[in-house]
DNA sequence: GTAGAAGATGAAAAGCATTTCATGTCAAGC
DNA sequence: GCTTGACATGAAATGCTTTTCATCTTCTAC
């Protein structure tokens, strides 16, 4: 295909003119202009832009590191991204990590290699200090609590708002709150489990490991859960779902089981996805895809620091 | 950062010896690989990928056009492309089009602009021409029935499956039967509508317009469906629903209603979602997944020709 | 009338790695 | 002893665009 140079030789003018007239700069007589330009169409001319890439230093892409794109908490948040990345030009790499390190690791070494320009961690495995050591490379902005690193983020405290839910629930009369997990090792999964020893500890409450549910991620996974309950001595009055996903799944087994909610078995779930106001669910509102953009946002201008984002409950019909 | 030049300068060897070493090539003796080795360690050296990029005209990345990534049916497809595409080491871009004509052409330029390898489209709104343009600049793969264009495609039948779904509610006794449909000038929205015309022809029935519901396409679509259909003389007893997210959507508010499913209304969706599988909707498996490994596959290959993914329907509560 | 600014243009450097081609060494084989 | 092939190495070309610097012209203002 024809480069800047053929360009230039068949308008009769130099790199530096066609360049110019690509680019928009003033200084170029109306005439070389529109020769250029005429050559440039006869030509199908295509900037190459791995050359512009190269020589500027920028690629005008965004990575965007995600365990798995279809969980809809995810694909909310990447949806809130993409938005925000159009309308400032930019483009998105996806990177799914599936929670490993080396995946994780590789994305930070496009950051170094210059092949992207900042990076978004929807969630990671990886400590801080791994990504603080690529911080030196481009911008990095994590979507997880990383006060005391390096890192900046926009965060939820995952601590108040589970502290809250469970303060709600307690005065609901509910003595007995079990609660769903995703990752028992991620970041918000520890603070959640916090939040709840030292809600225990409060209420002057027995922490029983058996009312905690982990790897429950997927709306498939409510089902078991269901089934785990009905198999205990004393299961749990309300169940705290971390995801609006499982909670529809749990909901759903309650009702083929007859078990009614909220009446035996309340629910409190997180999100506020569209699946939760469709099926009347409880629920924290994260407003997810204004989240996606702030990330967006906040990873172009390079700004460092931690933001919060609050959340409130929504109350609807499963409490 | 330093570059091979440096390298090169640090290690006392020549930049093509520092590219064998960089690259896996033979004929470098152990003890220049050392220092070479050595000297990349010392000048923490990486590799200028858009340097690479330039020079061999490839960038390893792979372009996919999404309407909207939220929507999980599009999730689920480029969950499976991006587990294809980690396996042969390509990153994807993701552009989201939001079936703007005017993002369908810039992510067409990126292939021109050999940005990216090759481009998957899960779904758009232009023409084919446009894309068959395109061609020579690489390959393109689309997830839409593109028989009869040059473009290379993975597709379902909707015809046939939509004609066998009405085909089933029709031997169940419904004799009134309407659609929910997404975009109504999509592919895949006219073949169904030209099935339920067909259909209607042969059973002598008529064609009316109040049995067919479009621009549902997110969950919270589905409930103003249940509405409409309550507020007509004669409702369909059935309805077909191209997306499982509207079919949960409506057997919510059937739910909340009291309309009972199947009795009162049937229903039977399309994708086999596990939104589908919890709730026990009647569905055709679309193995979303699958397909989204095959585009990647097909893309990288750059195979031509047209390959349907046949579908069928898994019967469970809602009929 | 002249200094200085503004406008116009192009040569060349810079950005960086890959690959081809040329050259040289050494050992095996006849 | 000489040819041939395998191994080693580097100079230079290649891919393409942006940007700096230098040069030249043409006004404008005093």
């Amino acid at each position: 295909m024809a480069n800047i140079k053929d360009i230039a030789r068949i308008a009769g003018v130099s790199i530096t003119t066609v360049s110019r007239v690509i680019n928009g700069h003033p200084y170029v007589s109306e005439s070389k202009r529109e020769a250029v330009l005429r050559a440039m169409k006869e030509a199908d001319y295509e900037r190459n832009i791995n050359a512009v890439h190269l020589i500027k230093g920028r690629t005008g892409l965004i990575g965007i590191m995600v365990p798995s794109i279809k969980r809809p908490y995810f694909a909310l948040v990447v949806e809130g991204i993409a938005e925000e990345a159009l309308r400032r030009g930019y483009k998105l790499v996806l990177i799914q990590t599936d929670y490993e390190e080396e995946r994780e690791l590789e994305a930070l070494r496009m950051l170094k290699h210059k092949q992207i320009d900042g990076l978004i961690v929807c969630s990671k495995t990886s400590g801080w200090s791994a990504f603080e050591t690529y911080l030196e490379y481009g911008p990095i902005v994590a979507f997880e609590d990383a006060r005391g690193s390096r890192v900046p983020s926009i965060f939820i405290d995952h601590y108040r708002a589970f502290t809250e839910a469970l303060d709600y629930l307690w005065d609901k009369g509910h003595r007995r709150i079990g609660f769903c997990l995703a990752r028992r090792s991620g970041t918000s999964s520890r603070q959640r489990i916090e939040a709840y020893r030292d809600f225990l500890i409060r209420k002057r409450r027995p922490f029983e490991e058996s009312c905690v549910f982990d790897d429950t991620i997927h709306v498939e996974d409510g089902g078991p859960v269901v089934e785990r309950l009905l198999d205990m001595q004393h299961p749990p009055t309300a169940l705290l779902v971390t995801s609006d996903q499982v909670a529809a799944g749990i909901l759903a087994r309650c009702r083929e089981l007859e078990l009614e909610v909220p009446r035996r078995l309340a629910l409190v779930a997180f999100d506020d996805q569209p699946l939760a106001r469709v099926l009347g669910i409880t629920t924290f509102a994260i407003p997810l895809q204004e989240i996606g953009a702030k990330l967006f946002r906040q990873v172009l201008e390079g700004g460092a620091g931690h933001t919060e984002i609050p959340v409130r409950m929504i109350e609807r019909g499963t409490v």
